[in-house]
DNA sequence: GCGTTTATAGAAAGCGTTTCCCCATCCGGA
DNA sequence: TCCGGATGGGGAAACGCTTTCTATAAACGC
């Protein structure tokens, strides 16, 4: 307590310190700070006299005195593009849980595609003093990135940062699930398979369209630039592009999307045209966020795994800072992803309905876990 | 740079300090601080030269060191329900914004609901050293509240904390939007109107329907316990609590949910059960989350925005942390609440056809934005 | 028994700031 | 000319911790 210690004006308060601990356990401050990181050169005996007195005094380590000492503070960056897009909020969660579980704390930003943004949020994090920035987005300068890998200041970039040594990259293996997609599209008897892209300067939105394109090839389907839209990842994206793709001579009898946010957008415009889903049009999501079973009708998408891809972020930023970590020396990750079948997706419109009862054919590809209703 | 000076094991960077800037100079360190924090006894001249010399060498001051001596970290606490919830990341961005813009960090953290976490959150928060916590949730343990309260630490808390003084309130006004909400529905000639509630043991849930109560009271119109159904806040909650409405002998015209993710769950129950919104039934949410519009139909919703959430936010709790700060004294800031009428809202069935034309009776309510499409 | 390791604890040197205290300088008044 | 009070800058002491270096005692080999 000491009261008689004129504290300083704005200080808040008078926290327990290491030295009350020290004083307690009659021990050295060293000591105490030895028995608290569970440094093994301190007597068991002493070790358990320690422990006893910071329980009595209830000591907490003083996060900021440690950080300013050891030169590490215990958080990671994470940045995403747009916290409101619900796919994002969902991988924070995730990212976050980890994160605690593993010792860190977590300190977010949202870039909002503004590279200004994503410049100044990259020093505000560096101020802050975190350990190393996941990076789940794009459109980075790419100098200030180039500064930093020579500090050798620890990265993590998702797909594919820019070609530089010593940054950790996680790839999504995007041909995986949106073969699946194209394939499911193309049995049930689609030939006319529009896509609609991201922001094409996102490598991740880039990677996801030529996905596609593969996968059509691979079918046999061409891919008329009538057909590839650009977004922009947001439901009035998927709006935008939906009308454009309605005002072709020829509606395209399935659209697949770049994300899902992008499909409800495409869902929503399609209802405001009054065409029917998935009787006049199949729609094919991704990412599969939580949202996506909700949707009317519930919507086919591709699934990425936040879980995984926030395991994965947090192991490869943990990899860079901690010099003995066991995958220290992995520079990348792999990130399947998968599709799951639900209601926005049908035989195209035209087709005989007898057809419908063959339903079989869809059940090979569908893997949905079993629904939360 | 120095690189005689052997750097310490784990170091990462021997970043720039005040003292190198001092040396540049040609001051002492004590009159680069105070210049660099603007204090108004330095010489206007030296100043110039300390800001000079700032520039020259890239000196950035080390947040860790002036947290652990000033006490104070310039880091906001925010501590929401529930991440995934859409409306969440939109208040959470519109905090960081502000918080940012005046010179705070924010940390954030998400419960789940879950009163171990809360407990857990908040003390990392305050290892953390936060100024202040915002407490955008409920379930929290009354006595960590009333021994942070003892310390003075500056809390905010909505719509009503425990009955303590010196904590700081945002008092959301429900009636008003609720109000509104339920002269429209009875305006459309609604008298069977039923209410899904959030988790009633979040203060915030149970002030929402006890508004719905004294609405309807005012309209007099009965609340019979069946047409009042405890949801969750989730969309999970509002399918388990339309279908218990289904079930009833007579289904009511209209539902008023506690929040959007309940009413976007009630749609898609009712999806499943083919009614048709709104024909069969009308249904309103609360929050007004930038999905709403893009439901089908588009939501009908009280809006709280979450701009005058975040912008109270800030400035309570900025009001707490900051001893001269011109609110410091207030206690209780007012967010209003208001209808957003939209196509989720119709006559209730049975009601003749031809009085769909009347729709000028609910333009006079009707205030939407102009849409974004 | 003496010198030499091997354990373990303490003393003390920082980490990069802010801020208190004091001293030099300057100005005005007597 | 001298003195008192401003004014503004520098020295140095914290802030709470980690870590190196040193000291002591015990264990060990010959």
């Amino acid at each position: 307590m000491s009261p008689s210690k004129k504290g300083r004006s704005n200080r808040r308060r008078a926290a327990v310190s290491i030295r009350d601990v020290a004083r307690r356990a009659r021990v050295s401050i060293a000591t105490v700070s030895r028995a608290v990181n569970r440094i093994s050169t301190v007597d068991p005996e002493l070790a358990k006299r320690v422990w006893k007195a910071v329980d009595e005094v209830g000591y907490v380590p003083n996060t900021q005195a440690r950080a300013l000492v050891s030169g590490r503070s215990r958080i990671l960056g994470l940045i995403v593009s747009e916290i409101t897009n619900p796919f994002f909020p969902e991988l924070v969660q995730e990212f976050e849980n980890l994160a605690v579980a593993q010792g860190y704390e977590v300190m977010i930003g949202s870039t909002s595609y503004d590279p200004v943004r994503t410049e100044s949020l990259i020093r505000r994090m560096l101020q802050r003093g975190v350990d190393g920035v996941a990076i789940m987005t794009f459109g980075i300068e790419e100098d200030l990135v180039t500064k930093l890998v020579e500090r050798e200041f620890p990265l993590v970039f998702v797909d594919a940062g820019p070609e530089l040594p010593n940054i950790r990259v996680l790839k999504v293996n995007y041909s995986e699930g949106i073969r699946e997609a194209v394939q499911h599209l193309a049995a049930l008897g689609h030939r006319q398979i529009a896509f609609i892209t991201g922001p094409l300067r996102l490598r991740s939105a880039a990677a996801r369209r030529d996905a596609f394109r593969k996968s059509m090839g691979e079918v046999g389907l061409p891919v008329p630039s009538r057909h590839l839209i650009e977004g922009n990842h947001t439901m009035e994206g998927g709006m935008t592009a939906i009308e454009r793709l309605v005002a072709l001579p020829e509606l395209p009898t399935a659209v697949l999307c770049s994300n899902d946010m992008t499909a409800i957008g495409v869902l929503h415009g399609l209802y405001e045209t009054t065409h029917k889903i998935p009787r006049d049009i199949s729609v094919v999501g991704f990412d599969d966020i939580h949202l996506a079973q909700f949707m009317l009708p519930p919507l086919t998408t591709v699934q990425m795994s936040c879980k995984d891809l926030a395991t994965a972020a947090v192991q490869a930023l943990r990899a860079g800072i901690e010099p003995d970590h066991p995958k220290a020396a992995q520079k990348e990750w792999l990130i399947p992803t998968r599709l799951v079948v639900r209601k926005s997706t049908e035989f195209p419109r035209g087709t005989l309905p007898a057809l419908g009862k063959a339903v079989s054919a869809r059940r090979g590809v569908a893997r949905e876990k079993s629904p939360s209703l």
